[in-house]
DNA sequence: CTCGTGACTTACG
DNA sequence: ACGTAAGCCACGA
């Protein structure tokens, strides 16, 4: 099992209605690997099967989506969360650290 | 193996 | 708040 692997099995684990951070999956697997789980990200070869729009950087903004054309399908993650019950403003999650899901420690 | 890249984080000015 | 720098790790060429 690669890394990515690991990461996409940890996110699979959020329940609707809450979110991660890309520095709580990177504990998940024991690493440091912040910037190894973007990449693993915009691979996504799951995609409905990991809820890669659940993932937001650690300050509780946005983060990115899908790398490179970034703008539209920001606005398109954004409205996913939304729909998962998850309010958004200005880019940022709001009561970002309540819905904050903890993989684990 | 070495290099470049990146959806990151933390720290500093 | 914003820009920059350094640290960090996985992956493809």
């Amino acid at each position: 099992m690669i890394f990515s692997e690991k990461i996409y099995a940890a996110l699979r684990k959020v329940p609707k209605g809450r979110v991660t951070t890309y520095k709580e999956l990177a504990k998940a697997v024991h690493s440091k690997a912040y910037r190894a789980v973007g990449t693993a990200m915009k691979c996504n070869p799951n995609a409905p099967k990991v809820p890669c729009h659940r993932v937001i950087s650690s300050d509780g903004s946005i983060g990115g989506y899908m790398g490179k054309m970034k703008g539209k399908m920001i606005k398109t993650k954004i409205a996913m969360l939304q729909k998962e019950g998850i309010e958004i403003k200005n880019n940022k999650i709001l009561d970002f650290r309540k819905k904050l899901y903890k993989i684990k420690k």
